[in-house]
DNA sequence: CTTCATGCAAAACATTTGCAGCTGG
DNA sequence: CCAGCTGCAAATGTTTTGCATGAAG
């Protein structure tokens, strides 16, 4: 995916650096699976990251995609994104829970511009007495070009 | 679980009279699972109604009970609730949407008391053009319970 | 050099499917 | 009766793990 405005750069050195002050090694196949997590707007899954990944490594394997992947997700710079067929998407470039809408036909993601919901976490905090450390909020239905498919 | 209310019966017998007018036959073995269902409230996963529906047929097989999950989940008289971790828990008491609260420790879940979110969906399809179906809200962090004895 | 990462294969899960035989309506 | 259900076992798909070899720092 294209990224016009330069913040998959952003992203992409940052990863790279908190990889690094954790002593983590830039092997070749990470610093790859880390730059597609950086650009990707697409939430791609470990199985997409390396069909692609392996344009270029072909000896690459997927447990080094999840390997990976797990790193990231430790270090919160990966955002896991869990489907309702037990297969998950990641999405490095916003890597902080935010709302997707998931077209069921097509099975694109989108990030809709929604209004703040920064608060709901502290929110559900304060009303609940439970510890809120992180959410998830999906829209399950059509997009506008599966939905005019449907009728036409 | 309890069920002081009565909604528990409400359900079981709502859930049957959907099967019946689809036609579905009524076997001992789908009736506990759907009684289990329609009952319980702390969000089983497949294979905890497996276990439970095994007491009183031992000869059940799991099999049957993701195929009457299937059924109920088409009718929309149960809602499935998936995990990070891949897994599906089940809730037949409140089968539409409705926010969870999942602790990370001892892997309770709840459902809390807040505010309406039924016009989200609206909002979003309003917002968005996505023709929205159904979505999912989930908090996850530690229970009361959990976040005391982390700490002691 | 010495850790840590890679890549292969096998294991681990949750879920689905195929099918022979059984049974609810 | 007989279409639909059950239960078994095998298949599926995703993610994890064990381990020998290889490369980053």
């Amino acid at each position: 995916m294209a990224d016009r405005e330069g913040k998959g750069d952003e992203r992409f050195r940052r990863m790279l650096s908190r990889l690094k002050e954790r002593r983590f090694r830039l092997t070749p196949q990470r610093l790859a699976v880390v730059e597609i997590l950086a650009r990707d707007r697409t939430h791609p899954s470990a199985s997409e990251i390396y069909e692609r990944v392996r344009q270029r490594f072909p000896t690459l394997s997927l447990a080094t995609v999840y390997k990976t992947l797990f790193l990231l997700k430790e270090l919160g710079e990966v955002l896991e994104l869990g489907f309702p067929d037990g297969s998950n998407h990641y999405d490095g470039y916003h890597p902080r829970p935010h709302p997707h809408l998931i077209c069921l036909r097509c099975r694109k993601i989108f990030d809709p511009e929604l209004k703040r919901l920064d608060d709901l976490e502290k929110q559900v905090q304060r009303r609940t007495g439970f510890r809120v450390l992180s959410h998830r909020l999906d829209f399950f239905g059509l997009c506008p070009e599966c939905a005019k498919e449907k009728k036409g």
